[in-house]
DNA sequence: TAGTGGTCTAGACCACTAC
DNA sequence: TAGTGGTCTAGACCACTAA
């Protein structure tokens, strides 16, 4: 990626070219979230530009949530992962009110494939990797998922050995892939649950669906996922924030 | 309100203290969206500190999304309202994909009365006033509207005469009674419709609801209205960025 | 106590807008 | 051309953290 310091177009503001240029680092996992970045004087002195203009620099960075200042210890890369689970709109709850326990994660299969119309049209592309996978609280399933990832990003996720996986896909994205997930944008909606869809989340065809589709982009902003969630919409709580 | 620059707690930094001077005149209507607030230098000779603490304070403003610069011209007052319509969450097409015609509200009914549980949990009083609205697309009902607002937060709210409310609300609780609503947090369910909101609806008890809850806040951070809006399933499509 | 980020100053010059 | 915000500097001192 053609993003040192000297080589950014210099039309740029030197806070917005050394921005950049420490996105570049974090993306390239040049630091890791428990040691501190340089410090503001050691970064000025490196790229020749005053302590301000780094802090300039810097604020951007905190203000995205890349990085997270501590005073008196240093500045840090922040653990990568906004709270992404769609597990946190379903029931954590049995119908006894008691916690239900750990969640988990199926992963039923992983093949390339042409990209459905829609995942096509936010990845553009259509030569993609297909995952499915179940997500289940204390065994009962709770949603269905299917996911797209473009191919030549991740080439050869699909012959990851099934154990590179835990509960959550981001982190492999970043550790394998080097694609940090930055945000995403949901689309939620209602409908009724299609024989195969029932058949996997062990209700009957034509139940009311929760439907979550999700597009998520990387830190420069390209999408790199698209997936379509489904699980029963009885207790279903979809929570945000608006600004 | 006790937030002239002087008087407050000057534990805080400067820059702090002038960001919520300028907070305050800012909700108060001090200033316009067409007229520019004072220049950077004026407020650094008004306050006594240097113009990069009058750049901190209005940085942070308007990363708030509060003031808006632009060069050359001064920094504004940004119109408010983020774009806060649950329409927009419904479909805006007809079965022909032609769009349909303009959003309208009816007013049912404005009432002093005693909050249910989950809004009198929301806004902390009981003492409120309920606005029950339908909102219709051609004339076609597609949204009916729970409102409640404290009532000393907004005294006399219930005798406004019809005429003073256009389609928002929002608007109404700034220019007559100073409430800017600048966040909201909205939670979306999925239910079937009872008899009553059938009716009003024009669909048939039972049918597939969604709902959405929604507890609006104040600059301060005060929630000053929870309503609960409900709607046909059907088509509901509801977005939303995570970060 | 040394090193970090946090606040603040008093300038400079530039880019842009409106008159 | 005068006035605005945009960028940048080179310091100062303070508050906090960790060794």
């Amino acid at each position: 990626m053609n993003t040192e310091f000297a080589t950014i177009d210099t039309r740029l503001p030197a806070y917005a070219r050394l921005r950049d240029t420490l996105t570049a680092r974090i993306a390239r996992g040049d630091w890791t979230p428990e040691t501190p970045i340089p410090s503001e004087a050691r970064l000025a002195r490196e790229f020749d530009v005053s302590v301000g203009t780094v802090r300039k620099a810097v604020d951007g960075l905190v203000g995205e949530g890349l990085l997270e200042r501590r005073q008196g210890s240093g500045t840090f890369v922040r653990a990568p992962s906004f709270n992404a689970s769609l597990f946190r709109f379903f029931p954590m709850r049995d119908s006894d009110g008691a916690p239900v326990s750990i969640p988990q994660s199926r992963m039923l299969r992983r093949t390339p494939t042409t990209a459905p119309a829609e995942a096509e049209a936010a990845l553009g592309t259509a030569d993609v990797i297909q995952i499915s996978r179940l997500r289940c609280l204390t065994e009962q399933p709770v949603l269905f998922e299917e996911i797209y990832i473009p191919r030549n990003r991740f080439p050869g996720f699909e012959t990851l050995p099934d154990t590179a996986f835990g509960p959550l896909l981001y982190p492999v994205y970043f550790e394998k892939f080097g694609t940090l997930v930055k945000r995403a944008t949901d689309e939620v909606s209602f409908d009724r649950a299609s024989p195969p869809v029932a058949a996997q989340l062990h209700i009957n065809p034509g139940d009311p669906l929760a439907v979550i589709r999700r597009t998520a982009f990387d830190i420069e902003g390209t999408a790199v996922e698209w997936r379509i969630a489904s699980g029963s919409a009885a207790g279903f709580r979809y929570r945000s924030e608006i600004n």
